[in-house]
Order: structure tokens, then sequence, then C-alpha cells
DNA sequence: GACTCGCTTCAACGATTCCTGAATCGAGGA
DNA sequence: TCCTCGATTCAGGAATCGTTGAAGCGAGTC
């Protein structure tokens, strides 16, 4: 097949290995742009032990920071740096009593997000 | 209270700032060590516009790793090692035909999880 | 066998992320 | 008002991630 070689010499294989139709319409089912990068900055922050861990132990009950930080075992500055991001994802939200913040879960969506994801891995077998 | 001020002195806040029993709650909720480091690992696959855009490309068809690249628009070589991540996870699967390798989804889960969170983005709105 | 070519792997640089420690803010208490 | 203290923010360095380019592997073709 001569009309192969021609076109592979044009640059990448790209229209001979191609299957045509079948990447054009992998092409049209793509999202409309900058919709992956917003899925993925959100799944982004939920992607890092700290975080999940947060998420688990807000499950039903309010914390303050200093609580948090103690039961992950980390800085207070790093708890809170990892609250702000749960915060602007709307995860978590907090009250303010006293000096205290007390955190809790806003949006129950992305704790059962993560549960999911566990019970998945946890039933690791079959498709 | 002077107590107050003597276990502050000890260290952190901790016994002060802490409730105490709900800190401790929170603690026996944390998953059994090591099982959010496997959920955070398994969402930072997906946590990457590249490869959520690799699974949508797959969503309901087969592409080879040059299709796949040309459609994203990025090198064979980075394309083909963001299939193996998402080959470890478990989320695509391949088939060797000639010199090509056409990959698919092996696991719709992942990709339901990542339109679930698209549209949960979408209609922003309400918990 | 020698070559082509799709795919994978290796090596390396640039960009991002994560954590620590210092400085700051703001609400209470003395 | 001054001081304490929980919380947030800022700034720095270590580690990780993502992309690129070169080399290696294997199946097919001549």
């Amino acid at each position: 097949m001569h009309g192969m070689e021609r076109k592979a010499a044009e640059g990448i294989c790209e229209v001979d290995c191609v299957d045509g139709p079948r990447a054009r319409d992998a092409r049209a089912a793509l999202p409309p742009e900058g919709e992956s990068r917003r899925v993925a900055a959100a799944l982004k922050v939920l992607a890092h032990p700290g975080r999940l861990r947060v998420l688990r132990a807000l499950d039903g009950r309010e914390l303050c920071v200093c609580d948090l930080a103690h039961v992950l075992g980390l800085s207070m500055s790093g708890t809170s740096q990892q609250l702000r991001e749960l915060r602007r994802l709307g995860a978590v939200a907090f009250r303010a009593e006293g000096k205290l913040a007390y955190y809790r879960i806003a949006e129950p969506f992305w704790l059962e997000l993560v549960e999911t994801v566990a019970g998945r891995l946890r039933g690791a077998v079959e498709a």
C-alpha cells in the first residue's frame, strides 16, 4: 500500500493508524474544555490521605482545628491549610464560637464519594 | 482556671481545647491505616485532566495509543505513561492487535465516578 | 536477516505540592 | 489596655508529579 507510506511520511501516524471516524467520535465526546480541569481540581483536593481523614473525622460530628490537628497528627498550620482547600471545594464549613472554629461536613456528597471509592477498593474483585 | 494554664504549658492545647470524647470518637472513626493512603492514591490517578479525558474518550469505544495521543494533543510517550497508571488502577485494559494496542474501559466504575463529579459541578447548587 | 513502526521505558528538567516555622489577626480574660 | 491563645496566612525548602526526548522492545514487512 503506497498511500499508507505517503501519509506516514507526512508526520505522525495520525492518519493511517487512526480509525478516523472513531477518533472523531472520541474527540466529540470530550468535555467542553475546562470541565476536565475543574473535575480534576476537585478530585485533587480529595486525593490526599490527610484530607480524606479530615472528612472521615468530621463524619457525624463537629471538631475544632486544634482537635483535628491532634487527631491527624499534623501541625495546626498544615491542618488549617487543608481545611481551606476542603472549604473551597465546599466539602466542609465552619462555625466560629469564641476563639474556636468548629468544622463540619457541609456537603455529604464528597464524603460519600470517598466512602464509595473505599468500598470499591475493599471489595476489590470483579468488574 | 489554673488547671487550664498548667495543661496548656505542657505543650499543645490538646487537652483543654479538645472536647475529649468527641476527639476520641473521631479517632476511632478513622480508617484502619493505609486505607486512606490507598483511596487517595486511586483518586490521584483520576485527579488529572489528561487522564480524565482518556476515560471520556474511551467511553463506548476502543482506541489505539496513537489515536489517543492525537485526540488528547499529547505525545505518545506521555499518553502511554498515563495509560499505564489507569491500567494499574484497573480502569482501562488493552488488547494487542498486530503492532497496535487497543485500549478500552475495563471497569465502568471509575468513569461513572468521574461523570458523577462532573454532574455535581455542573448542577453546582444544593447539597 | 534487516528494516519499519507502534508502543513502552528510562532519564532529566521544570512545575507543583506538602509540610514546617515565623508573623499576623482577632476574640476573650485579667 | 495588655496579654493569651486559637486560627489563619506567609515564606522557605524537600519531595513529588508531569512532560519531553532518547533508547529499547516486539510484531510485522520486505
